[in-house]
DNA sequence: TAATACTATGAACGAGTGCTGCACGGTAAA
DNA sequence: TTTACCGTGCAGCACTCGTTCATAGTATTA
């Protein structure tokens, strides 16, 4: 539906509510990593339906790695940011002083509502 | 709906479709100049509406700025990418990077259905 | 014995958005 | 009268996103 692009495609996904918080969180962690109820307390109102379906997109992106520890009851998961989704950090910061920097009548973060914008 | 955030807007506005195409053209162009019918020209398959769309959305976000010159007729307008549009194909490029990085399964980009890789 | 903690998945539903297609508007030159 | 040029407004389709509810498995705890 939309052009072909692995910049389209990559944008496409940090569009999605929830995933640039999520990739927040990870990056405030402990080695980036977060256990799935951790992610789930600290994301009031999101449900877990859709940290599943969103951890396992960035999993398919390779922004997140996922290990699972069977041997504990209950089971435990463990969610880390790869290097490669460390490394998106630094672009998401770009885009925010991008959008800081040019945006006049921006939406005014450091509200309650928006983490982003304390990167 | 989604969370409030200069982030997540900006990112929101490059998902579109057309709109990374547009800057680029106008990138391209002479002053990062273009005229409309230059535009629709050299992007085929878009309609005149969804240009005209595009290119009102990219004004209010003060990424590009419109002039008509209406004493000539038929109208000419022309639409340049502001210092802002200028500096977000840096922040277009990098996202582009991290993706050629870290993307394994990356679309094919340098066909000829995506421009946005010649970047 | 039953409830709870934990990590999910699937189906159904409603709301919203994006895009397309078509019609229509104006003016001046050819 | 047609064409070039630059749009706008409306209707409608298709898709996506998100919520809610149901389900599932196991081991500790009450």
């Amino acid at each position: 539906m939309n052009e072909c692009c692995t910049v389209n495609m990559t944008v496409r996904y940090l569009t999605k509510k929830w995933t640039l918080l999520i990739i927040l969180e990870l990056f405030k962690g402990d080695n980036y990593s977060r256990r799935f109820s951790e992610l789930k307390e600290s994301l009031p109102g999101i449900t877990a339906k859709i940290l599943s379906e969103r951890l396992q997109e960035l999993e398919a992106e390779n922004i997140i790695s996922k290990k699972i520890d069977a041997s504990v009851v209950p089971i435990r998961s463990d969610y880390t940011l790869t290097e490669g989704g460390v490394e998106l950090i630094g672009v998401i910061r770009d885009i925010k002083y991008w959008a800081l920097k040019w945006k006049i009548d921006n939406i005014p973060c450091g509200s309650q509502e928006c983490k982003i914008c304390r990167l």
